[in-house]
DNA sequence: AATGAATGAGACTTCATTCAT
DNA sequence: AATGAATGAAGTCTCATTCAT
């Protein structure tokens, strides 16, 4: 089952934690019984257990695994134009977090009876808030304080909302140009909010 | 069945919805037995299943009981002065929402397997958005129109996103500092905007 | 609910025997609950149990009205000839039990359980074999007594069986073909064998 | 697994199918709870459900277990002696069914709402059919094809209706008077019938 | 290391039956 | 006489978890 030392044929125990990401994320923690887990990761039902010996460990490992969000600020500021950056903040975020279906419903789901995954949904929100800030500060460089702390929240949290409000194939595309409204939005805001004082 | 004399005596439907109401929002619908609603409701475990044949039932009549947001702009509106607006509005809605510990999580979170809650929360947040955008709109003539609808998403955001974040009473008040500062960024940014047309 | 002295419009009681025939008959006794009854018979739940305080009674009161064999041997028999004496037979006995799907297949099924209806199946069943032997008797005199016997049997278990083997719509005409050739094949061995003897 | 060293110890699963065999056959499929099969198997309640998903599932099994009727024609058949021939052949069904108190009364009761069990049931009729019509050809050679398919269905009707008829230990001796009457009537009503042609 | 049989607690649900009205 | 709310026992089935191998 294990290759030599990142073989294509990923291991059992990744296996089993992605598709348990899949199905949490399908049907909720509690609605997922181990052993649809096991079948979809063609494991036997025992090494299910035998990995994780209780299935809320499941979730500790699925949060332990969550990519680092690795997104260096340098690398999307154009300065002196904040919305352009926002954009291209936004383009980043989002193909990191396709790889992980988890992310866009299971955390928020959970994070009310879990606390690992509560803690774990804060830090990323508190990070998201913060290199959307970064950005900003970045790009606009008289930015007052303030203003730039409830941008960065507000667009953190249509970002985020993402998962919840439009969930099907086909709100998707009308969740992207809510979003760019909604950035286009607090970019002017950030600009003419500047050139007002 | 059980009244006294006044009929203030809730009915044993209405307490079990009140059990399941509280307890789902505590545990989420599939950790929550049906025994223990019954138990909460003071009422024989049968008793749940004969006004409500299957659990999910539960929760449909949870959403249907969901009281009507019926905030009248006008009670709110303060011409002239969209921040104040804003903040009566939210205000307003706060102690509407009181009444409900369940609006604040278990809609959110069972909105991904039930789609009766789904529409129903999809539902209510277009009314909230709604009702901002009309008073922004009363309370700001000259707005932009499309500068009003991004307005309006992003606070109906802030305000709906309230139950994740800060969920513990700790979080609270920060909670509200956070909205406040946002209510301020985006009463701004339709300010200034305008003047900047 | 109730008509003058034999109104169109059956009484309740009897419309819930009704209920009960069809549904026993089609699912079993254990298998229908009594609210499906009340339900067919489009009557209060409470009522069944207010004509019939247990489930069981149910069938005990159908098998009380059981229709009585009222057929008169004298009806049937053509002397001489035992061949179209049965055949008139049958074809009195299938108008009769025309009208209660309940014989031919829930007397068989719960007879096993209950006693009442044990006993009211061989009840029946020897009424039949005893109709049957009187027609032979009657319609062919030189008849040896235990040859007699012998045949009514036959064809009263290929009368009776009709409802197990052949079912469905498809079946029973092929059943009517194969109790055809049956019948002639009994009435020629009475009549061989009186010539033979 | 729970085989001492001979492993005569019939296993779990066996046990359980032996259990629902007997109390099928005693109170029916639906009034048998799978508990009670459970402590006569001598097993915890959730084996059986290991075992045998659901219920129906018991049926099934107990459906392909039964044994194959490998009566060869051959072994039984006396040239020359029709009766003779059947009484042997009757003897061997008798031994064949001994093992299986299900045949008698389960399959006949359950055909009805079980189309696994209907199938099987008619499966088994037709075989049963068809070998007393070998044995009759085999054992006289001139026989009509017409009478040999009536006779063999007749004879098969009364082998098999010896189950609900005759159910009690009293009723058994007579059952088999009854049977061995009705087998020397069609016997010699074969050879009548030839002699007369 | 790995497996699948085994277990038992407990979930949801159904239902005959009772009873106040 | 008639009803439907109410009850609780019991049934089927699921499932996390353990354990011998």
């Amino acid at each position: 089952m294990r290759r030599g030392q990142d073989g294509e044929d990923t291991s059992a125990r990744e296996r089993i934690l992605t598709a348990a990401e899949n199905l949490f994320s399908e049907s909720g923690f509690e609605a997922t019984p181990t052993s649809r887990i096991a079948e979809l990761a063609g494991v036997p039902k025992g090494l299910v257990h035998y990995y994780f010996r209780r299935k809320a460990d499941l979730l500790v490992a699925l949060v332990d695994r969550l990519p680092d969000q690795d997104i260096r600020p340098e690398h999307v500021v154009l300065a002196g134009d904040v919305a352009t950056s926002l954009r291209r903040l936004l383009a980043e975020l989002d193909r990191w977090q396709e790889s992980s279906p988890l992310l866009r419903s299971l955390l928020w789901r959970e994070a009310d009876t879990h606390h690992v995954v509560r803690e774990a949904l804060q830090r990323r929100f508190r990070r998201l808030v913060e290199l959307i800030r970064e950005v900003i500060s970045a790009a606009y460089d008289p930015a007052v304080r303030s203003d730039v702390d409830s941008a960065a929240e507000l667009l953190a949290l249509a970002v985020s909302y993402q998962h919840s409000i439009a969930r099907h194939a086909s709100d998707v595309e009308q969740g992207r140009v809510r979003m760019e409204r909604e950035l286009s939005f607090i970019a002017d805001a950030l600009t003419l909010g500047a050139g007002a004082d």
